[in-house]
DNA sequence: TCTGGGGTCCTAGGACCC
DNA sequence: TCTGGGGTCCTAGGACCC
């Protein structure tokens, strides 16, 4: 058996533990740039119908008017109250799959004869004593039907955020209650397509011809039937895969013309993207930098572009990386338009032991640099060491706005939760 | 005025090899 | 008259996830 086990409304319950005043109250948390909703208790979705991913500029007079408290997202907090969850997670299982900052999968082979049901309140309620943290809990023998348990333990009242699919009884009666859309794995288009042959219910859906899923929705569809069934496909993955592609592109606060900042705000990208890389031990083959406007906008002229790079020898040492980058810009780079984001990705990404030097490149000499480079930035501080191009020393004109982002209680000194 | 960010996996089709 | 068979690698595009 398998329990998936995620939180409520994540950010905004992690915002509410540090304001029990908000509690039963509406609470809103915006995306970067305070652009879009991204997540809402449940007060809050029952109160205005919030689409996700709306943009707030639509929707703030409504907020404002029903009272909703909204912050700026807070990712520094998000990051540690999730660590907390996991934590906790792993005594009740060896095996905790972190699926996404707000979930695992654990493992309960070898439990089949317990008290699921009793196991899964159990876990619920530690969670809540030790964080804060409300949670749901779903048990099913595949991780789709986990999924779909949990779906059921958070939207039925009765079940009390847990439910356990253990007889043949309960998996048919879930899958016919689900909707084809809430399956995990099946999204927009195909849900679509499913619905077009006259199915609505999870359960229509494993009544399909395997031969149809897999031509209309590829092996991952006929993996998803299959885990419906009761067949399990996906299996737990002990440890994080290594990172295919390492990426960063955010908004800047104002539309920007002049490449000098454009350069800085790169420049900070690949600081951070290259150091993400360094923690995996690997070096990138490629670097990719790209430039967009906005295109909700009318008004505006549109330009996008982008370059990838072929590095000479595949490397994660900010300074080379920074310096083609820089050049890569430059040569997408057109004046006279607002510029709305850069962004950078590494890809190609090969363990550092493997990397190809060329006949006449040593290996890198300074490679000793970049570990002193880390060393002391993660002694005094994120930016102590950073090459000049960021120029960290005055104000980010491009940084992103985050007008409402509550204090870093569990990993600043300076802002701890003060009770007065 | 104002619209997020970071990923993964799969397939078809082109170009190429012997 | 009649033109094989078995592969690999790469990329773009589509679909999905949180």
């Amino acid at each position: 058996m398998i329990a998936l086990i995620d939180c409520n409304s994540f950010y905004a319950s992690c915002e509410q533990v540090f304001r029990p005043d908000l509690i039963g109250k509406p609470v809103v948390v915006l995306s970067n740039n305070d652009g879009c909703v991204i997540a809402a208790n449940s007060e809050a979705k029952a109160l205005t119908q919030i689409p996700m991913f709306e943009p707030v500029f639509k929707i703030k007079d409504q907020l404002v008017k029903n009272g909703v408290t909204f912050f700026s997202s807070n990712y520094t907090l998000y990051g540690e109250m999730s660590d907390r969850v996991m934590r906790i997670l792993k005594e009740f299982s060896p095996l905790v799959e972190i699926y996404s900052i707000d979930e695992s999968f654990i493992d309960l082979s070898g439990m089949e004869y317990q008290d699921l049901r009793a196991y899964g309140i159990e876990m619920k309620e530690r969670i809540f004593k030790y964080t804060g943290l409300p949670v749901g809990v779903g048990i099913a023998p595949t991780k789709v039907l986990a999924k779909l348990a949990n779906r059921r333990a958070k939207k039925q009242k009765e079940h009390e955020h847990v439910y356990v699919i253990d007889s043949e009884a309960k998996r048919i009666e879930t899958l016919q209650w689900a909707k084809i859309k809430d399956v995990w794995g099946i999204g927009k288009k195909h849900a679509q397509r499913i619905q077009e042959t006259g199915r609505n219910s999870a359960f229509d859906f494993t009544q399909l011809p395997l031969s149809w899923v897999r031509k209309q929705m590829t092996v991952v569809g006929e993996r998803t039937w299959r885990e419906l069934n009761g067949e399990s496909c996906l299996a737990l993955e002990r440890l994080p895969k290594p990172k295919k592609a390492i990426g960063t592109a955010k908004s800047f606060g104002k539309k920007l013309e002049k490449l000098a900042l454009i350069e800085e705000a790169c420049s900070y990208y690949i600081n951070e993207v290259s150091e993400v890389l360094r923690n995996q031990n690997c070096c990138a083959n490629y670097l990719q930098v790209f430039l967009q406007t906005n295109y909700h906008s009318e008004r505006d002229k549109q330009y996008n572009n982008s370059i990838t790079v072929t590095l000479e020898v595949p490397t994660n040492n900010t300074f080379i990386l920074n310096a083609e980058g820089k050049k890569a810009l430059h040569k997408i780079f057109k004046p006279g338009y607002r510029y709305k984001k850069v962004g950078v990705c590494l890809s190609g990404i090969v363990p550092k032991e493997y990397v190809q030097t060329t006949l006449f490149t040593t290996t890198d000499e300074k490679a000793g640099l970049m570990e002193a480079f880390d060393f002391i930035n993660q002694k005094f501080g994120k930016t102590t060491l950073a090459p000049a191009l960021m120029d960290t020393r005055k104000i980010k004109e491009w940084e992103l706005i985050k007008e409402e982002r509550s204090p870093r209680y569990t990993t600043q000194w300076k802002e701890l939760l003060t009770i007065v």
